[in-house]
DNA sequence: TATTTTATTTAGATAAGCCTAAATTTTTTT
DNA sequence: AAAAAAATTTAGGCTTATCTAAATAAAATA
């Protein structure tokens, strides 16, 4: 069980990552958490031992699986309480932010279905920002499936709407990478599959991909 | 800035503090709050430098004004989210407890007083405990104002509906403490004053008084 | 490339709260 | 009142998360 500033340190880093999850300075955090370049690194060695973060000295930090999960659900939690206190409790959209920053520490599973459920599954903040589900995973933007894309367009792969190992593998295999550059070529529309190029390629693939 | 420690600490100090406000042992806050007897001797030691205790070694301990202020938000804090709980997010009575434990230490006293009207100003909590208002009066029983007992009637006051400076000085002055015992002697209709015995002498009080 | 600047890490402290073990005080029992 | 038992406090440590100051590494600049 992680204490609330592990939470915060996730969160951060999570959101410093950016969606081709860079590796984060330890500047970066610190500004961001309002504390000293020296702290983090402190904080992140404790955080490497538990095998939340890769951290290398004087290389950046990025989240482990177990990081990101962790992460995911502040995040989630975050903004579901940011729903409750618009929705519920009538507060302006400027004045939550602080507020959800205590309540996202709050800890029990049962607690956040039920308000999710209690807010109606919504799949946005008030800011617009999407919630993650209970899974970790952003509501992804359905237009955006590859194969509702237009021939000829180029997207960048900032996120995958599975994340089964299978899946990541294929992915990997076929040299596919959050931040590859996917270049729309052709249809097939026999059996619904999709001509791409990556960055440089060319390839087969299917449906389920987003941008 | 009180820490969540400390608003445990005070919480606990007035649970076992009970209605006549007396001095608690060392020992029953370790028990109350599952620690060990040697850690409340230095946390009292340190509310007390703080002002949030009265505390002479070897005596018990009591809350200041400021301490009981402070314990009384957070069980208006505590109550008001566990209303919430059951009647909002359909938890069980029964399984609101540890969750209302973390809530009542959010800070944001606009929070708070939004949950009170969005839950419609309850005055009990679901167990049927009274929900301090949020001067940190408890709601009281109007059945018991002095004027609706009958005479020859004994009560103990254990808490007044007022706590304004002036209000309590009277009382005091009077010789009526918490834990007082009152007799009511007789009414005099044509002006409400009510003649009373207070543990043993005689004076005359008017309305507004609790048991 | 050498030097300066910037980023990062290490070392040594601090404050909160907690613990165990030992000392002391208070209370109870004989 | 003296001895035994119980309650409480003190002493010395530990952990987490923070800080300042100093050291070191990396990046930028001349």
């Amino acid at each position: 069980m992680q204490t609330s500033t592990t939470e915060d340190y996730l969160k951060a880093i999570f959101k410093l990552s950016g969606p081709l999850k860079k590796g984060v300075s330890t500047n970066a955090i610190s500004e961001e958490l309002s504390t000293k370049a020296s702290s983090v690194s402190d904080m992140v060695k404790k955080l490497s031992d538990k095998k939340l973060v890769h951290y290398v000295k004087y290389q950046g930090t990025t989240l482990t699986k177990e990081g990101e999960k962790i992460a995911l659900k502040v995040i989630r939690k975050h903004r579901l309480w940011e729903v409750f206190l618009v929705e519920k409790l009538k507060f302006g959209w400027d004045e939550i932010h602080e507020i959800a920053e205590q309540l996202e520490h709050i800890r029990s599973p049962k607690l956040i279905d039920k308000l999710d459920a209690h807010l109606g599954f919504p799949k946005n903040d008030p800011h617009g920002d999407p919630i993650p589900d209970k899974d970790g995973l952003f509501p992804k933007l359905e237009e955006f499936k590859l194969n509702e894309l237009e021939i000829g367009e180029t997207v960048i792969l900032i996120g995958v709407s599975e994340d089964s190992k299978d899946f990541l593998n294929f992915l990997d295999k076929i040299g596919l990478k959050l931040g590859s550059r996917i270049e729309i070529l052709d249809y097939f529309n026999f059996d619904k599959s999709i001509k791409v190029k990556i960055n440089n390629n060319s390839v087969l693939t299917l449906s389920e991909l987003v941008a």
